[in-house]
DNA sequence: GGATATTACTTGCTCACGCAATTATCTGTC
DNA sequence: GACAGATAATTGCGTGAGCAAGTAATATCC
């Protein structure tokens, strides 16, 4: 049974290949960000969140969210960047079960270095591959994906919060920039200054 | 300090959207084929690339490049599948140290079964984000990275193994179709063998 | 022909992650 | 003001993954 082969699943096909660019990616950079004795790229991945937060720091939970991860596997990222000197963890103020993670001097300046190293071998290696007209469309095309994704997060339930329509721009998430997680982006401001 | 936000980090942005994009998708996809009772992603993807190969075999190092799995993560990834029923072991006669994977007539028969639903999720799902052009000229792009991927894996010389052209049929793998990983491998952010 | 290196896979160990349950706090209703 | 329900984060537990070391068979060299 040939399983419907050719081209009748080109999407799937699509799907499986960005699988692949990520984890072939991920392995290529996380082993340049390893050479760094604490850094995995996990945690380059909390780290430049923070960094590019305007004041280098944010709630657990958003911080979850653009690192991709669940809340107890961010619990325990903080965790290990804590014991690590990296980020210091402080209570919020106005809602005391919250807690900030925020980037520490020693964050500060080992993410000062390395972010513009990495940024540079990111830049060389995409540069190898696509053109510059080539990185602008694929920008704008991952960015329609995630920014569904982000809508269609929770659950595809008719039953819920009114957030999740194809097309709206405001999922309760972070400000209007809105960027990428894993690696790097602009958060432009805070929701609740 | 900032970091250089702003539009300077372009690849970076990519590269952190295509790791969103990624995460997300498999969170996505993942739900819904674990409404399969031990179909976890990880082993979706491990039956489907054996279901599209001619024999429905493949020696495990092949069946790791395309799953972008470590050799150990195979070999229990494998494991699991073998107590499940649903793939067998065959040793490789030419080759004594060599194994094959198998699909078994059981992993066929689910396979018939859950690969069509699949792929129709998945075409909903990416149908409802991009136009077909878009989907076209996304998955060329794609293609472009995975390609470059697959020559930089061992080391990363500019000469790398004639392994793949752009439509690859010439890897020594499933003719025709030959595509991605399709759902789910992510390693983390561990480098590969 | 026999020692050495290489390859193909497996096993031991450790660790990161997600799910489910837990604790503490906030919100809403009466 | 007190109780029910929702929310933020953490902890217990199980699982999947990678690295390093081990085993077996093959390839290479003299």
């Amino acid at each position: 049974m040939e399983l419907s082969l050719d081209g009748g699943d080109e999407q799937l096909t699509m799907v499986g290949l960005l699988f692949e660019c990520a984890s072939g990616l991920r392995r290529v950079f996380g082993e340049q960000l390893d050479r760094d004795p604490a850094l995995s790229g996990q945690a380059f991945d909390v780290l430049i969140r923070l960094a590019r937060t305007p004041e280098e720091r944010l709630r657990m939970t958003e911080l979850a969210v653009w690192t991709s991860l669940s809340p107890s596997g961010l619990t325990r990222a903080v965790d290990r960047l804590v014991d690590a000197g990296l980020v210091e963890r402080e209570t919020c103020p106005e809602d005391r079960r919250g807690a900030f993670a925020v980037l520490s001097d020693a964050g500060r300046s080992l993410m000062a270095e390395a972010v513009p190293r990495h940024a540079d071998h990111v830049r060389s290696v995409v540069g190898q591959v696509l053109t510059p007209a080539e990185q602008a469309e694929l920008q704008i095309l991952l960015r329609k994906v995630r920014d569904y994704l982000r809508g269609a997060s929770p659950d595809a339930s008719p039953d819920d919060s009114p957030d999740d329509s194809p097309d709206d721009s405001a999922d309760g998430l972070p400000g209007p920039c809105a960027e990428a997680s894993t690696i790097l982006s602009c958060p432009g401001e805070d929701p609740a200054p």
